[in-house]
DNA sequence: AATGAATGAGGATTCATTCAT
DNA sequence: AATGAATGAATCCTCATTCAT
């Protein structure tokens, strides 16, 4: 009873235990401030049975940052059935709130991403992939919810759609409860649309060009 | 005579030698990736003079942070006698410029942003003061520009004007070349206008929503 | 079934599997070098499993010594039946094959012998002691062709016989293909025919004192 | 009087001790068996000043060799002055005072000799290259006592006189008391020279070639 | 006959900082 | 106004070894 130490060696529950542990310290402090002993303590197995599950601490945070996409993936993914033109807004308060739920994801990747070492981190590496993919992923939606939208405008309005959001993410980082994320949220929501549906009615214009339409004012 | 007179020590050039190392240093490695050994290699001058300038690392690059700002105000800021009416455009220039050629203070000020250590750094908070100057600065530019938006409008609207360029500041950062900066903030400059007057329009309908009521100021 | 089932453990292959990984590293990088992990990764099994074949990493590095041992002096041994006449020539040819052919053992072996540790390895010991038979092998050897040499000439000469092959293996080691190892071999051959000789008359000499001296003239 | 710590920085004196423990502890452990812990311990100085005075082990180690082979090299060398024709007999004198006395050099050198690592140690190269130079000595001191020697001869007796040398070193390493180093090298000293006299009558027959001469059986 | 997992001790090296000069 | 030298704590990681299965 004093020390009913659990012995059973239990594998794939001391990896879960440390990738918990060093998902929040990484996500508190970045890579450099992530040190393996403190690691150990948060997850309570010695600092060498950290290396018998990771070949090393890049490797150890790059494993983090993709279990925590995955993680936050399945925190905004719309489930099945959904009505479509509830996705929009849908998703829009899914990532709001997988951001105020688990925001390690994404400030341990934007510490990453803004790192600029002599040697890359496979780990900042991980981070930029997911990203890729998130990116491909929102095209794809805009396409389908803008047909005609060109390639320049979609890649632009993406990477402002992205981009944005990490920038309202730290706005809230910083800012703590004094920042209203959903009205914030809400504004990126429709400044994207508006934005989307200009750039589409310009397409437009811009093709028929000889034609008698009508100048389109900004929304 | 036999010795090669080293000229008089300089504290003001020493300063600046170290300012310069640790500022380039901070910025690509952030706070705890920022070792004094190496911004010792990189100004020339050996670690104890770094502690002769200053009180400690965070000493240090709270100073980083400080003299950044500096420079890149001076970066931003618009010439006195310019014509006012072309101040958003040729501010939203100023700071892409700003922001691709000492992009120092911004990349170390979001990397201390994110983090979340048990001690505050003076550093972060040097930041995060830097940055409410910038907050008050843009809220005043907006009011005057938008006359007649409510507190919590110009609130929402500089908080998202601040954080969305933030955010493509690190796509650029992420993505180099191939983002388009001058793109990303011409639309940004755009869909920050036009919300700016959508919400201003509401506000007035809401406003004067039954009858001649007087105006009521928020606040 | 649907395991492709493990071939039957088979200890004898492992463990040769393991001496055999063993012996190459712990040759190329001395007994402190040789990490029973590297040891693990070139034998493809896993550490534990060399503990169940070996008590300990001494007791490892002890039985590559011995099984090294036996392997170089199979390779060195004159088969039965050869012309006793032809042995030295032989064996010396011999000799320099075993050296270029299998290196572990002699290569190990010194390393083994230089070191001075406070705790005696019984790697070293074991080393030692092989070395210690062919110390008497030779001697008896030497006694069988010069016989009438005392046994103060023998231990001289055998010490310097095997002490200058071990030097003549560094010389090897060090220079490579460079180093003409038959040659140097061939003139050490001679070298200590001559010498044994010269001793034999000395004591000859000695012995009948007081008769018609006739001089010795060095070389 | 208890505790008279000279705080007094003194490089030199450090530096100093430093390489006087690392001399004593890597001829006795090798280089893997060498600790910079130890080396602490042995020269009173915390590990990390001795980072101050080398960048890491393996220029530590070097510099032990460097130093060990000046220091040997002064107790090996000839006084100004001395009768030439002595100097044989006496440079063996002192060859085997200096590994009796100051054996660090050379067991250090050998170990590293014999290394096979997968990147080369600085303290190895340095170790070869000294032994070069003594090649170069002996080589010179040879051909002057031997005029016309051919090169292929000289070549051969050096490597021979040398790494005999080197291994009777190791023969008095492992037998300690027992082996009669003076004796050995005696030998040794006249056995090289009896073989550069033969050697060189052997080239003056080849090189007479028409002449009469009759085979030289060996000896 | 093995092995996945664990573990405390120790490995080299760097850290921020101080101190005497 | 500086700096050579020192230093204890911390860094990441590897070590030989054990243990439960």
């Amino acid at each position: 009873m004093s020390k009913p130490r659990k012995r059973r060696a239990n594998g794939e529950e001391s990896r879960r235990k440390i990738l918990d542990a060093a998902e929040v310290v990484a996500s508190e402090r970045g890579y450099d401030g992530t040190s393996i002993a403190l690691v150990s303590k948060k997850s309570g197995l010695p600092a060498s049975s950290i290396y018998w599950h990771f070949k090393d601490k890049d490797d150890l945070v790059a494993a983090v940052i993709e279990r925590s996409f995955g993680t936050w993936l399945a925190a905004v993914a719309i489930p099945d059935g959904d009505d479509p033109r509830e996705q929009v807004s849908e998703m829009s308060m899914r990532i709001v709130k997988s951001l105020l739920d688990t925001p390690h994801f994404l400030r341990l990747g934007l510490m990453l991403a803004l790192e600029r070492r002599p040697e890359e981190l496979r780990a900042r590496t991980a981070f930029l992939e997911v990203r890729d993919r998130a990116f491909e992923q929102i095209s794809t939606t805009l396409r389908d919810f803008m047909p005609g939208l060109d390639d320049g405008s979609v890649r632009l309005l993406t990477t402002y759609a992205i981009s944005a959001a990490d920038g309202l993410f730290i706005a809230r980082e910083i800012g703590g409860d004094s920042v209203d994320l959903v009205a914030l949220f809400d504004l990126h929501a429709r400044v994207v649309y508006d934005a989307a549906a200009r750039l589409k009615a310009e397409v437009r214009t811009r093709n028929s060009d000889s034609d008698t339409e009508t100048e389109i004012s900004t929304s």
